[in-house]
DNA sequence: GTATTTCGTCTACTATAGGAGACGATTTTG
DNA sequence: CAAAATCGTCTCCTATAGTAGACGAAATAC
């Protein structure tokens, strides 16, 4: 029926499971019932812009960037203009999101980051789905739990277990990499 | 309080009054009872996912980009890659909010008109707005009521009582213009 | 194999979103 | 100036969003 409350919905749901977290934890995260999250991932209830807000907040990503992803749903051409971005006002760490749906199970992200900024990942953002790095561009220093891989332009490196990861540019110009997602 | 509802609340206020729009009309449009609305602008309510795709709807919006511009209600600096884009997938039509804020009441927005396409507008939309166009590349056939104003790059035209409007590019390739706007 | 934890859904209840219409204030019409 | 329309807010009332906790199913522990 509401064709964009079943794009939330799914939307929702596909952020929640490639983190690999249970509705408690999102509930924990967010400040919302968990109850309520079931409720809104069936589509049983609209959920209130207070609660789309705390739980694109969760996510780390704007409520106006999880609607753009949940529009998207049912395209399969994203034109650049369309793609959704980020941008850390902070480090101006920029985040686009390249994949037109999210269906296929496969997410290709492009992330640019400046000179010198550092990004830190907790292990728990990476459970329950593969994913690759490709450097299209500049340097980038990849820490994997103990080990660090240092990675030119055209350098591919597939990500092991999940583990707490640190991006970081040591060079004095923009990288610019590829981030490919795919569920577990 | 809460500051996405402040946001949502404020952006949908100026939408509705740059349209010279009242709380009647715009439930009639939206179809969503003016009590709600004026609840909503006042904050005294969380709108509903649903509620809010009805208005940005009204609004000819997609919900994303309309709580895009929101977001931005407190930065005064906005990236290229920041600024909410909507393309028309039926014409390519493409219009990108260019000004951060939609404080000091102007609004900057880039349209981009591919060509051979018509683009009409009611009179109703332009109502308590003052506009100018400014054409930066390509050919515009604006036609104002009865008058048709061919334009080229480097023209501007300032809009005078509000009428309907066409907006049509004759040329083969595409054309981009500026529009200004500011609250009459 | 049984016990324990953890998962998502469901139940029961409360808070509040949302709608129909009344109301005073202001503007428009004549 | 008075009458009528129109504005936004406010007052009810109902539908539903949202929460706490129970529940059965499935995975995990031991």
């Amino acid at each position: 029926m509401d064709v964009i409350a079943d794009a939330i919905a799914g939307r929702i749901r596909l952020e929640r499971e490639n983190r690999g977290w249970s509705l408690s934890e999102l509930a924990e995260r967010s400040g919302v019932s968990k109850a309520m999250i079931s409720k809104v991932e069936r589509c049983e209830a609209s959920p209130t812009a207070t609660v789309l807000g705390r739980l694109s907040g969760a996510f780390g990503l704007p409520l106006s960037v999880l609607l753009a992803l949940a529009e998207r749903a049912e395209e399969r051409l994203a034109r650049a203009a369309d793609q959704p971005v980020w941008t850390d006002p902070e480090t101006g760490y920029t985040r686009r999101a390249v994949s037109p749906a999210n269906g296929g199970g496969l997410e290709l992200i492009e992330v640019t980051l400046p000179a010198g900024v550092r990004v830190p990942y907790p292990a728990s953002a990476f459970a329950f789905q593969r994913q690759q790095i490709l450097l299209l561009e500049g340097r980038l220093d990849f820490t994997e739990g103990e080990v660090i891989h240092e990675l030119s332009a055209g350098d591919c490196l597939e990500l092991g277990a999940p583990q707490a990861c640190v991006f970081f540019n040591p060079s004095k110009v923009s990288a610019r990499y590829l981030v490919a997602l795919t569920r577990r």
